[in-house]
RNA sequence: UCCCCGGUAGCUCAAUUGGCAGAGUAGGUGGCUGUUAACCACUUGGUUGUUGGUUCGAAUCCAACCUGGGGAGCCA
C-alpha cells in the first residue's frame, strides 16, 4: 500500500491511508491519544483508541518520544473536531525510529539556543512555513525573469578583487600566490552578460565580511540581480515594481495558509501593487526638514532616515537620485545635473528598510576611467569591465535585490537569520 | 571597530536593601471517555558564564576576560 501525504489527506476521505512522518506532538487519555503527526507536506491528528489496537500496543504508543520517525495506518475522516478538519483513526503504528529526548520545547526558547538547534528548528511549524515562502519567493523570481525573456546567468564566487571596492571581503587562497575573495555581488559579470544577451539575472549567494550585527544583516545571503542593454534608471524603477508585485501577489496566491501560519497581517500586503511612490533623494531631504528631521543635502541616508522616509507610505518606495559622491564608482551621473548619481533604493514598508539597491551604470569609457582613477581603483582590474565600453557600450542598468530580506519582509519576521535555512552571520557558522 | 543590554535547572525566567537559589516547562511515576501549547497529582534536576577582589556573608557590589542580543557604520 502506497504511502500517502498528509496534504492530500483532504482528497482521501474514508480510504484506507498508510502515513510516514515524526511524532509532533501527543494528548493522550485513559482510552485515547491524540498523535499529532507531520511528514513536512502538514501535520494531522491521529486517533488511537485502546479498542482499537489493544492494551499493549496502546501503552506502547503512549510513550514514543517526541520526533520518533513512525508509519501509521489507519483511515482518513472528516471531523470538526480535528484541527484541519481531517483526521486519521488509527489501526497501527510502527516505530521506524525512536527519538532521544528532543530539545526543542513546546515553548519559547531564545534566538541563541534555536540558532545553536537549526537542524533541529527547521522542523517546527513556522520555520516549515517560512521555508515554503522563501521557495515561493525564489521560483516567483525565476518564473517572472522567464516570462519576460530575461536569461539566467550564473555569476562566479571566487572573483579576484572587489566589485565596488569598497565593502570588506572574505579573503581565500587561490592557486600559488593568488589571492582570491568571495564575491559581494554579481553585477559587474551581469553586465558583461547584458551586453551578450540583453536581459540577463542572476541568483546566487554573496558574502559580506562586514562585522555587521542588526536584525537585517547576514555575512552570506542571497541576491538576485537583473541587467538589462538599452535601459535607463526609469526601466531599472519599472522591473523593481513589477518584480516586487509579482513576487508579493504570488505569495499572496500560493502561501496564503502559510502567511496564516506566521500569523502575518496580510491586509498590509495587499498594498502592495503598482505604481510605488517614486521620490528624488532631494525631495526626500527636503520633507524630512520641514518635519524637523534636519538633514543636510549631500550626506547618505542613514537606516533611521530611510525609516522615517518610509513611514510615509503603505507600499515600498523608491527613493532616486542620490548625490553622487555617497554612490559607487560604475554608477552613472545624471546628464542634467553632474551632482546627482542614476541610482535607486526601494525601501520596503512596516521598517523593514532597503531591500533593493540599483540604477544605470556609467557607460562612458572616459567617464568610468576619470572615476576609476579618482576611487583610486586599479585600471587593469577592470581591464575587463572597461571593454565593455570600448566595444559597443549601450546605456544599461539593474539591481539586486536581497532574498532573505525581501522574504523577511513579505512574512513579517523579525531577524532575517530567520529566512535562510543555514544562517551565517557574525561569528555564527554552527550548524 | 564603537555604543547599549543580558548570562541562574535541559529550556524560558524569578529571587525585595548584600542574608536559606525558586517557579513554569521538558524528563520520570500515577490519574483522567474527544484532546486542541490538553489537564490534575507527585517527582528527578544547581560549580548562579570564568577568574580574581570587597565583605562576617555575594546570583546580587567591583575589575578583567569569555559569550549572547540589540543598534551605529557598511550595505541587500
Amino acid at each position: 500500500m502506497s504511502r500517502t501525504r498528509i496534504r492530500d489527506l483532504p482528497g482521501a476521505a474514508e480510504q484506507e491511508v498508510v502515513l510516514k512522518g515524526w511524532l509532533y506532538n501527543r494528548r493522550s487519555s485513559k482510552k485515547m491519544h491524540f498523535l499529532q503527526l507531520r511528514d513536512g507536506s502538514g501535520i494531522v491528528q491521529c486517533i488511537v483508541t485502546r479498542d482499537d489496537v489493544g492494551e499493549d500496543d496502546f501503552a506502547q504508543i503512549g510513550q514514543i518520544p517526541y520526533e520518533s520517525a513512525i508509519e501509521l495506518k489507519g483511515t482518513a475522516h472528516a471531523d470538526d473536531r480535528a484541527p484541519g478538519g481531517v483526521e486519521v483513526h488509527t489501526s497501527a503504528v510502527a516505530v521506524i525510529s525512536a527519538a532521544e529526548d528532543y530539545p526543542i520545547a513546546k515553548q519559547d526558547h531564545g534566538p541563541d539556543f534555536l540558532l545553536r538547534h537549526r537542524h533541529l528548528w527547521l522542523r517546527s511549524r513556522k520555520q516549515v512555513a517560512l521555508m515554503h515562502i522563501r521557495d515561493e519567493v525564489i521560483r516567483a523570481i525565476r518564473d517572472s525573469m522567464h516570462e519576460l525573456g530575461f536569461t539566467c546567468i550564473d555569476a562566479p564566487i571566487f572573483t579576484p578583487n572587489s566589485c565596488e571596492g569598497t565593502s570588506t571581503l572574505f579573503e581565500v587562497d587561490y592557486f600559488d600566490d593568488e589571492k582570491a575573495f568571495l564575491t559581494q555581488s554579481g553585477q559587474l559579470y551581469m553586465e558583461a552578460a547584458a551586453m551578450a544577451l540583453g536581459d540577463v539575472y542572476c541568483l546566487g549567494p554573496t558574502f559580506r565580511a562586514e562585522k555587521s550585527k542588526t536584525r537585517r544583516h547576514l555575512t552570506e545571503f542571497w541576491m538576485f540581480e537583473p541587467e538589462m542593454a538599452f535601459a535607463d534608471l526609469d526601466d531599472v524603477m519599472d522591473l523593481a515594481e513589477q518584480m516586487l508585485t509579482r513576487i508579493v501577489s504570488r505569495v499572496l496566491e500560493h502561501r496564503q495558509d502559510d502567511l496564516e501560519v506566521l500569523e502575518r497581517d496580510i491586509e498590509k500586503l495587499r498594498n502592495v501593487t503598482a505604481p510605488f511612490p517614486r521620490i528624488s533623494y532631494s525631495e526626500a531631504v527636503d520633507r524630512m526638514n520641514a518635519q524637523g528631521h534636519s538633514f543636510e543635502w549631500g550626506g547618505d541616508l542613514g537606516a533611521p532616515d530611510e525609516s522615517i522616509i518610509s513611514s510615509w507610505f503603505d507600499s515600498p518606495v523608491m527613493v532616486h537620485g542620490y548625490p553622487e559622491e555617497v554612490k559607487a564608482f560604475y554608477m552613472k551621473r545624471d546628464p542634467d545635473d553632474p551632482r546627482i548619481a542614476c541610482g535607486v533604493d526601494v525601501l520596503a514598508p512596516e521598517g523593514y528598510g532597503e531591500i533593493i539597491g540599483g540604477g544605470q551604470r556609467e557607460d562612458d569609457l572616459d567617464v568610468l576611467l576619470a572615476r576609476i582613477q579618482q576611487h583610486q581603483l586599479s585600471e587593469e582590474d577592470f581591464r575587463w569591465y572597461l571593454d565593455l565600453r570600448r566595444y559597443g557600450s549601450a546605456p544599461h542598468g539593474g539591481f539586486g535585490l536581497g532574498v532573505e530580506r525581501t522574504v523577511c519582509w513579505i512574512a513579517g519576521i523579525e531577524h532575517v537569520r530567520e529566512c535562510i535555512p543555514f544562517p551565517r552571520m557574525l561569528y555564527r557558522i554552527y550548524p
